[in-house]
DNA sequence: ACGCTAACTGGCACCGGGTGCCATTCACAC
DNA sequence: GTGTGAATGGCACCCGGTGCCAGTTAGCGT
């Protein structure tokens, strides 16, 4: 089987699962069932997908690739607050096209206490990067309290503009972010 | 059985249980290893705790009670930002017998991915709470960005304080939570 | 003291997610 | 064709978690 074909079908198991759970509702939907509905044996499935939860997340890998490259391209002299906003534009910039899929994605996010679980330990390894990228721009060491709190602080500012831009259809991701940003930039106080 | 026999067990059932963990490591210890540590069946275990993973949570419900509860304590006219942080010192006020545990109980959440995930799930609620506090605060309503972003990054801080503390055996959890509020406030650009 | 009731207990069978093992199959090279 | 290596998927198994139910215990009124 050549590469290509096992991105097709995982992408085609994909698609059949979040049908499946959007339908059924996430643990309504075993795994035979997503084996078999994408026409598979259910080990093969687990080759696929390490965790029935992880269909659900599938590429929040490529988006942290993408938001080390993004960030990596920002001249390193600019602030972090700068450097994170300007990377998660990136990140973030789905053609109008995905939008629903992504919709879809966050709101099992969001509904599924075990997904969340999951989503958030993928988030450890975002933070992580955020925190060497803080701790490089300001000169200081990366296991020190301030880029540990900005790392942290910058992934859940995301969730909370997802959040948001869950609730409401009308607003905009981009702006969404902005403000989010600039909320980080100024300060609560 | 009294009340205060039950907890009683559950206390004994935790202290064996974290004994364990930290001994063995926790996906090498069953549910029924834990059972027959503490002298209960496998099934009395799952009523003591719904989880596994719980055991080493305990006492985290309790700890979102107190923020709650401190922050009402605190008068409406004040800031969120400050509100939180005088919430949290008070919550985390530990004696300085209860830390050695909680320093236990921190580095499995930290180490072991599946607790923290499920600590995660657990800190949503505190996220909910603040939200709401914060929204009453600035008289907006609970569903626009600020809160929302607001709640998320006042959690996401106190995890960076948690981490960082829990590096350095030396520094001194009150001022760690004072130097992330600060950071909060005045904003990291 | 006696029995009644209600709660607690824990065994048993079962489900579903996840893994190791292994025989089979398939694609491809020679 | 034949051999070789990867992909497949069936099977048995482990473990966490749940429903069910019978036995035990604690507490109560009489």
């Amino acid at each position: 089987m050549t590469s290509a074909t096992r991105t097709l079908r995982a992408r085609r198991l994909e698609a059949v699962a979040l049908e499946l759970f959007t339908v059924r509702g996430f643990d309504h939907v075993t795994v035979d069932d997503l084996a078999a509905a994408g026409g598979v044996g259910r080990r093969t499935f687990f080759r696929y997908f390490p965790t029935k939860l992880d269909v659900v997340l599938g590429q929040l890998d490529d988006a942290l690739a993408a938001l080390v490259d993004a960030l990596a391209r920002v001249p390193t002299t600019t602030d972090p607050t700068i450097a994170a906003r300007q990377a998660f534009l990136q990140v973030n910039a789905y053609s109008p096209g995905d939008e629903p899929v992504l919709r879809r994605r966050l709101a099992l996010i969001e509904t599924v206490p075990e997904v969340a679980a999951r989503a958030a330990v993928r988030y450890e390894a975002w933070e992580a990067a955020l925190a060497r990228d803080a701790a490089a721009r300001w000169g200081c060491p990366v296991d020190e309290l301030r880029p540990q709190v900005f790392a942290r602080v910058v992934v859940a500012a995301m969730r909370g503009v997802f959040t948001v831009w869950l609730a409401s259809p009308d607003a905009e991701l981009r702006s969404l972010v902005v403000a989010a940003f600039d909320d980080l930039g100024r300060g609560f106080g």
